[in-house]
DNA sequence: ATTAAATAAACCATTTTTGAACCAATTTAG
DNA sequence: CTAAATTGGTTCAAAAATGGTTTATTTAAT
């Protein structure tokens, strides 16, 4: 509607970057979107293309586009983002800060509320990374660990907690990790944490509320370690 | 319709890729479910097999799909629950228990990585919350709070939490939550809330860890306490 | 009249798209 | 089991599209 009110008048510079700016802080285009090329909003806005031109380095001095020749210009400019653009901007550290912060707590609330049943999920998950064969690489032991933290979650029986968890799995999944893993999960690292994953597991059968938080901040100490020590 | 719209005309990778994206991200093409061949989807959106296979090259850089030759083109990403779905099962008292968890942590890394220009606005949010009227009503009040929490969370400087932390507070506004917000955001209580925001803004300016810790899990353990009393 | 902005056209350097052909692996049909 | 069909993987050069730049001209506001 306003685009074909536009499109009739003849727009100048200042409407269109006013336009496109509330475009972009609106989500309309998103983070990594091209625009439409310049000539082809000229005709749109019904303005020349020296005019588009003009709005485009506003919005640029702006930091909301980016141009690049031969291709076209792309929104640089980041509104709330989607699981896949925040797994892009997360780096490893950021990710075990944030797990950090609630897996301690989901170990907490595992110790209050766990079910036989959910604690019987959580040994199988268990008993699945002890059983991996020591040169079972690191895509495979990220697998099964996924699914043990997940399941610690799930004893929670906070439906937030088993969400956020699902998130941080799939975030760890992404591509980008995939070198850092083969890093810091070596067969000594895997010994090391499944200890850690055992601990947690009995500290919350036997419903020691402290011995299970300390163990799950322990881990992530462990991890971050390792994960500062294979970047340097 | 705008699908359509794209189809008929010559699409670029961009556009394409996009497309695509959206739909998986949204569910529409499940895990494991099969794209269309390259060369048929080339002649539904009106462009090149090579166009096609820039997009799908970046889909699969987001690891959204995976393909095999001589199979085809796989969905490998698990879409997870959308987040007006999780705020729909999600209880009050499951949100606090998960902000039990990271906002404690978020205090933590802003004690070590608040930059001034973060702090300043942090403080800014502090002293709206402050100049609140007493009877602004729990609306206003908890606009303000979200405010806060989230400037906080910025002074992380950790994506991750950010976006974490945006999510919770647009759960935070959902409807079932803004019935108990009346009850349990009296004038005292907001009183009571704003000396611990202060004594949490205090202790990271003073850069004082453990104590910025404290004061967070101090205000959490009050707003879990005031809420399983206005339950009662 | 002067000045600033917008226009229109042309050209450049770079990137993307295209179309075709062929390869390798898998699936399907007979 | 074999042969044909289908699928993704690769390469290549020409064509098209893109932002960057310049120039002369027209328009609008002062």
């Amino acid at each position: 509607m306003a685009n074909e009110a536009l499109t009739n008048d003849h727009a100048d510079a200042n409407s269109v970057s006013a336009e496109l700016k509330r475009k972009i802080l609106g989500g309309e285009f998103q983070f990594d979107e091209r625009l439409p090329a310049e000539r082809s909003m000229a005709k749109q806005y019904g303005c020349s293309r020296g005019t588009v031109r003009v709005a485009m380095e506003r919005l640029e001095n702006l930091n909301l586009i980016e141009r690049r020749i031969g291709s076209g210009t792309f929104v640089i400019h980041r509104s709330i983002a989607s699981e896949s653009d925040i797994a892009n901007i997360t780096s490893p550290i950021e990710l075990i800060d944030a797990r950090r912060g609630f897996e301690p707590q989901i170990a907490r609330l595992a110790v209050l509320n766990a079910s036989a049943k959910g604690l019987q999920q959580v040994e199988q998950a268990l008993l699945e990374l002890e059983l991996l064969p020591e040169d079972c690489g690191p895509e495979q032991f990220s697998v099964a660990d996924q699914a043990f933290h997940l399941a610690l979650a799930e004893c929670t029986g906070n439906s937030l907690l088993i969400w956020l968890c699902s998130h941080i799995n799939n975030i760890r999944s992404y591509r980008q990790w995939s070198a850092m893993k083969d890093k810091i999960i070596t067969p000594k690292q895997i010994e090391l944490y499944n200890e850690q994953h055992r601990a947690i597991f009995e500290a919350v059968i036997s419903r020691d509320i402290d011995a299970a938080e300390n163990h799950a901040i322990a881990h992530l100490q462990l991890a971050r370690r390792d994960l500062l020590g294979a970047t340097t």
